[in-house]
DNA sequence: ATTAGCAACGAAAACGTTTTCGTGTTGACA
DNA sequence: TGTCAACACGAAAACGTTTTCGTTGCTAAT
């Protein structure tokens, strides 16, 4: 097992100094074409390479970028990393990730860790916890130390730096106009509490779709789920509810789901109660995920386009950082939505 | 925006020397009550943290895990990384992330950029690339360099390392008996090229149940898809493949996929011939995705437990760089799989 | 024969820590 | 009064780089 090899160590097998080595490595025109051959010719052999710590140290920039995630096991944020990681790598930099599993604690303890030097700047989307609490202390002095951040899709206002989102509400509102436009004359909601603004947001735009369509909003036909009784396991309660949505309301011919997942099981438990879909019903979920282009009948899904998003996300930041104007303006991009209609719409 | 505080700005602020104020904040015996005290104060007041790019370079270790997997927007390979991520980070450890994208090429330069310091040591899964082109030289000389690595998944007998797996062969052997048992006669797989490895022992483990139950396994139910043409957008083919399997052995009652996305695909493809599921023909896949969850009907599955081998990848690395003696074992944990029973077997 | 100038290289600081090994001051004790 | 611990603190090396600023020794020009 050998070691990697330092420049010292260079240094000393061919007698000359430190200097000397680094220059030559660099083909420096300070030093003689022999010594910079022989050097070169050494360190080749040797394989040598810099040690990034000391890089880091000295320039004091680590080219890593650190993530900070509420959930990885997600289709979407994971293409969301995948987005970050292509455009990080293209342009010379790591990244590192961070999960804070919804909580805010784990999310400040994550970024405490990584903001000790380690990383170069902050991309992340902010925990329901964090969201519920409303305390955003963390985030401000980490913008105060001088250290960038981008927020992508779980945003908020109060705290001033590069985000990207998509725009929930129109999102929402052309699915929810595209049932009415189908025909659907009742369309139903399945969203969450409204803590998480994404949820709230597309809440909103199916209110603004049935006003442009001249229906008046019954409030039978909106559910809001509470978010934490959907925890991988008992989804039973969650089909209970969507059950009685149906049953107390048969009159529905339509149904707008938040994000993929209700969307999916409220089509099973419509197919359960002898309903056909598209025929009887119509069902357009969010996110563009797995679940809706496999599902049987696949899935009508506003597209939400994570890897895009990633990449924008990434793009913001290494500019931000690669800048040299000192003065910081910050930037807000917005990546369109889109419409992929599959089997559940007509 | 006040950057971030040194001990030097400290020393100097309160007047004393650097390793003063190092001592102090570490409530060393050989410092003062007093001083300690002011010292502790200011820090505290200004939020000093150790910078850790300096303490990775003194100590010589990172405390950061490098990890590489083929893919990312993928159930298992997140479940795999949440699992890491969670005894990583109970541990002290943080985790980065590079993305081989199934490529040889990017997984040398991903190797190369982290281990230049950056990191501890790997945890890894073998790109397919890789796999199909057997050059495995910048495994070794990782190793050979002193930095540990631990495979999961796609390993390789010839990297002496630390690995951890699943008995594929067994799980899949469980499977095809479970549908034998169920009384099916003529059970077809769907698999990969043999140079994945995990689909070649999957193949295998379904052979020894048709030997077990004294079946002579007939080549023309065993289907093995070329991976290259299953890239997200053109599955008509598989899906053409898949029907004329079924279409020209109309006998077949049962079927193994060795993924969740074949096994769910040729679900679609048989109820689309008429086939009612599990009565005239039950399917087992393998991995456990959110697909095999919510489809209808649900798809039963050899369960892979992804996280528990992260975490499990995770505990022997840690303990493999905070090991005393300098002899190194290696150790292969072998994960055991479960069949989780849904509604497309009887 | 000076000296300016150049080519080739080395010394040292700097990045932010930790840690070892001084060193100076105080107090107690003989 | 002189000696010696004990105490409290500082100087400096080390981790591996890069870079600035010398410092040589030589050649060529005056």
């Amino acid at each position: 097992m050998k070691k990697k090899i330092t420049l010292k160590q260079i240094a000393k097998e061919l007698d000359v100094s430190i200097s000397t080595v680094s220059k030559a490595l660099k083909d420096s025109v300070e030093i003689s074409e022999d010594t910079k051959q022989k050097i070169q010719a050494f360190a080749k052999l040797y394989n040598y390479r810099p040690n990034n710590i000391a890089l880091s140290l000295q320039n004091q920039k680590t080219k890593t970028i650190g993530v900070i995630i509420p959930e990885i096991v997600h289709h979407f944020f994971s293409k969301v990393i995948r987005g970050i990681e292509l455009v990080a790598n293209k342009r010379g930099y790591n990244v590192i990730i961070g999960l804070s599993n919804e909580s805010f604690d784990k999310e400040v303890i994550n970024m405490q860790m990584l903001a000790n030097g380690s990383i170069d700047g902050f991309i992340l989307s902010i925990s329901k916890e964090t969201l519920q609490q409303q305390d955003y202390h963390h985030f401000k002095e980490t913008i105060n130390q001088g250290m960038p951040i981008v927020m992508f899709d779980r945003v908020v206002n109060e705290i001033n730096c590069d985000k990207v989102i998509i725009n929930d509400s129109k999102g929402s509102k052309n699915a929810v106009s595209k049932l009415l436009y189908n025909g659907c004359k009742n369309v139903a909601i399945i969203t969450t509490k409204d803590y998480v603004s994404v949820g709230k947001l597309r809440t909103q735009g199916y209110l603004e779709a049935l006003e442009d369509f001249g229906i008046t909003p019954d409030s039978n036909l909106i559910l809001k789920v509470d978010d934490e009784l959907v925890s991988e396991d008992h989804l039973e309660s969650l089909e209970n509810e969507i059950k009685g949505l149906f049953k107390n309301n048969s009159n529905i011919d339509g149904v707008f789901a938040v994000n993929e997942l209700y969307a999916i099981i409220a089509m099973k438990v419509a197919r359960n109660l002898g309903m056909n879909i598209p025929e009887d019903i119509q069902f357009i979920g969010f996110t563009d995920g797995v679940l809706s282009k496999h599902a049987t009948p696949s899935l009508t899904t506003v597209s939400q386009h994570g890897q895009e998003m990633g990449e924008k996300a990434a793009e913001l930041l290494i500019d931000n950082l690669e800048r040299e104007d000192e003065e910081d303006y910050f930037r807000t991009v917005v990546i369109e939505t889109n419409l992929v209609e599959r089997e559940s719409t007509k």
